[in-house]
DNA sequence: TCATCACATCAAAATTATTCGATTTGATAA
DNA sequence: TTATCAAATCGAATAATTTTGATGTGATGA
């Protein structure tokens, strides 16, 4: 039994355009959104739309500093990720062969 | 430089609820198209949209025998998502220190 | 050939996602 | 307190995705 909602949300991170430009620029560390802003072509509150998927599919966290807010990769999240594109994509060889052994 | 399109596409294929239960059909096996709608609260032109997405993802490739199109997870395609979703999420030691090395 | 079956495609409707300007919130500093 | 700045939220418009019934296509078999 799954809950596809929660996984499909994870996987909403990587399926716009903007958000893997978001997740280049944070791939050489941690950055503020001011910064994120002026090397996107969008708006301040299109951006905070972007943060808010990134960082509800936990591959993305938000560290508040004073006004500022600073955004890196989650290493946990990306993690979390990996592991469940693993198992998506993974063969189950248990109900493969109708062994039963598998509910559903 | 990248083709974030081309990237995001890839990633279409997990953002579905629907896509993501034909792929938990999918990793028991081979499953022609027929036995897929008997098991998802579809209907066939639903079923056959979602079968487009997934195999132009290249993680579902789909095999014709006479009438039928039976469809599977691929190894390949898994194994390309999977590289492509650790670079995305990897940490750019480069130019995390500005070191210059690389251009964008 | 003709009927049938499986699947793809089309066209229109319904639902979601994305975008932006305006406004609000929350923190800082004068 | 008041002004200011960064970021989130709101409201409305637009764009993209998803859905379905109807139809088209291509293979099979009578």
């Amino acid at each position: 039994m799954e809950d596809y909602a929660a996984e499909a949300k994870v996987f909403k991170a990587f399926c716009d355009v903007n958000r893997l430009q978001i997740l280049e620029l944070l791939r050489s560390g941690e950055k503020c959104a001011c910064v994120l802003l002026e090397n996107l072509q969008i708006s301040q509150s299109t951006l905070s739309y972007h943060m808010k998927i990134l960082c509800d599919s936990g591959v993305v966290v938000g560290r508040a500093e004073g006004k500022w807010t600073h955004y890196s990769i989650s290493e946990q999240g990306s993690q979390v990720a990996r592991q469940l594109l693993e198992r998506l994509t993974a063969k189950n060889i248990c109900t493969q062969y109708s062994c039963g052994c598998v509910k559903k």
